[in-house]
DNA sequence: GTCTATAGGGCGATAGAC
DNA sequence: GTCTATCGCCCTATAGAC
């Protein structure tokens, strides 16, 4: 632990957001956000590899959560029903909705923050179908099952975090990859 | 048009997927690329917005075309019919296969070309969803069914740029969205 | 066409904690 | 003494402003 105030890294992650939505993410300055947390700019890249990243936080989390539940999934699960398992675990990582609509009102205000949530959901899901393989599922048919999962778990977060929603996130996640199953059918 | 400025931005386009083979994305600055087209680098800027969107060149007319394809569908084709000839359509504005393997795995190695991907796939969905809806898709149901289509679209597209691939487009996305039907029924 | 702010990286110095 | 977080000041390239 360092000599100064501890939490750098939350400090840092909380001037962000305020700065990103009382100013707009191109108008905040990375300069702005290491004088708000009471460092300097190159202590703000030591912990965030760049400016959009520190919207991220916890997402290595939540996609190791969805990985380790497709793994440890039971054998009798079909490869959609460990996926459906893996996203509703990765629910659980998820920070509260109140929390995700802030931060996703700076996201949906910046197409190079949508870019980065964008690569995160293409990491989960190459993981996804990566431990469904792990598991015996077909290669070939490991992605489109994890395609079929990571839509579900966008279109739910987005339901989940929408105001007036009052169900939990598990819920959610299994109408929306219900939905798609339909959808698929006809 | 002038006819200079046109073959500026070939040049451009040509020079920049050069260097980023040879040199990798990052090594090769915008002033490499502007002085091997033989102009300046305030004129690359002037015809793409960024070092990134000179790989994307001709993504709004691949949407165009299939928004165009959704919207004239037939009143009796399903929703997803629909979207299979959306995306079928926008086979046809792809470039060749041989281009595209270059492409690809330039894209494939750097991580802010694949969010810059990701972006015009999601740009996509959106797209074909509002296209959807035009034609009375239920407006719950139309992201969903997109999301199927833009599945299909990459899995197919990196199958149809696979070394050894023989099939035209269109045959290999039909094959990927009757596997992800397959998926999704279990 | 020029000028400039900002992102983001390199590297050594420094001030504590142990 | 070692270890490590942070600083300070170097730099270049992008991208937008003028």
């Amino acid at each position: 632990m360092g000599r100064w105030q501890p939490d750098s890294q939350r400090r840092l992650r909380e001037a962000a957001i305020e700065l990103y939505r009382e100013q707009g993410f191109e108008q905040a300055t990375v300069a702005d956000i290491a004088s708000r947390a009471g460092v300097t700019e190159r202590t703000f890249f030591r912990y965030f590899a760049d400016k959009r990243e520190v919207l991220f936080g916890g997402s290595e989390a939540l996609l190791e959560a969805a990985v380790e539940a497709v793994r440890t999934a039971p054998d009798s699960a079909t490869p959609l029903e460990a996926v459906l398992l893996g996203v509703e675990a990765a629910g659980a990582s998820l920070p509260g909705a109140e929390y995700g609509r802030v931060r996703q009102s700076v996201i949906d205000a910046n197409p190079s923050l949508q870019e980065r949530e964008l690569l995160k959901m293409a990491s989960l899901q190459t993981a996804v179908a990566g431990a469904l393989v792990e598991r015996g599922t077909d290669v070939a048919l490991a992605p489109l099952v994890a395609s079929l999962g990571v839509s579900a778990f966008s279109v739910a977060y987005g339901r989940w975090i929408a105001p007036g929603e009052t169900r939990d996130y598990p819920a959610v996640v299994r109408e929306a990859l219900a939905q798609l199953r339909a959808a698929a059918a006809g």
